[in-house]
DNA sequence: TATTGTTATACTCTATAACTATA
DNA sequence: TATAGTTATAGAGTATAACAATA
């Protein structure tokens, strides 16, 4: 693993549109976000797309639409599935209503890791910083911005 | 290219601690970035990343910079620059003064092909809905969080 | 016919380790 | 000896296309 560092020159000319600096800050800011992921899956044994899977088994869910979430190809979730149930993270079960359908499960491991890994996230995270005033006006603005 | 669309329940519960709010809200965010990366990469031509070293050659950076900036093992460099390189999009120079050391140089079309990449970023970005005021807000958290 | 998941294939990205050439 | 970059290798992630089972 890489460890996260300061990088590339991310400070942003208050010269430039707004829209500018927003989209330079927001390069730095994924790039540093994508470190921290990598690094706190790696602390619990999983690749970075695996992570994100258990983050998104919260609820038993069928196949397809964990692709949708992951938004990647359906058949991606194959193999990244094989991987996690070779290690007993996670099973498929039939869907008795519609026999095509595989059910994802985490197992208790799976949901105990996917709580760990939870746990770990603000730990290090690069808006970790941030006082609780500044983090309740950062919640505000992605409630707004994402729906 | 799959593209971008509301995916897992992300809605916070105002009763969480306001951290796990903000994580929760952030691996969202991650997301829904990512998609528009690799849309906007994907836009241009470009790998999501090859469209991350575009974006760390502004200027002309030696190769085990670059894999610092990328955050990754200065053995992928060479692989990725090749393929860059294969597309003319970036050159690799001798650094006089150290003949062990190569120097990333982007092409007039690299450079073209970066800016229009910058150009692309705000449209269609997950925090394009905010109003100016509200993106001054998250300018001034992030350059506060970032340094 | 349409849909869910799988398999086959090809390519990119990634880390590790060993290597070359400089310093 | 140490450093910059490359090569070899192996594994994971990804999209596309073709396929099987089921609806």
């Amino acid at each position: 693993m890489i460890d996260a560092q300061p990088s590339t020159p991310h400070q942003v000319d208050p010269d430039m549109p707004l829209g500018k600096q927003v989209s330079l800050l927001l390069f730095e800011l994924n790039g540093r976000m994508r470190a921290h992921m990598e690094h706190v899956a790696e602390a619990v044994g999983l690749t970075p797309t695996q992570a994100r899977t258990l983050h998104h088994l919260a609820e038993p869910c069928p196949m397809g639409e964990v692709a949708e979430r992951m938004r990647c190809d359906a058949s991606n979730i194959t193999g990244v599935v094989d991987r996690l149930a070779e290690r007993d993270l996670v099973v498929r079960e039939q869907d008795p209503d519609d026999r095509r359908r595989r059910v994802l499960v985490l197992t208790e491991e799976g949901q105990r890791l996917r709580q760990e890994m939870h746990e770990r996230i603000p730990h290090g995270h690069p808006l970790a910083g941030l006082t609780p005033a500044q983090q309740r006006q950062l919640r505000d603005l992605l409630v707004a911005a994402l729906d």
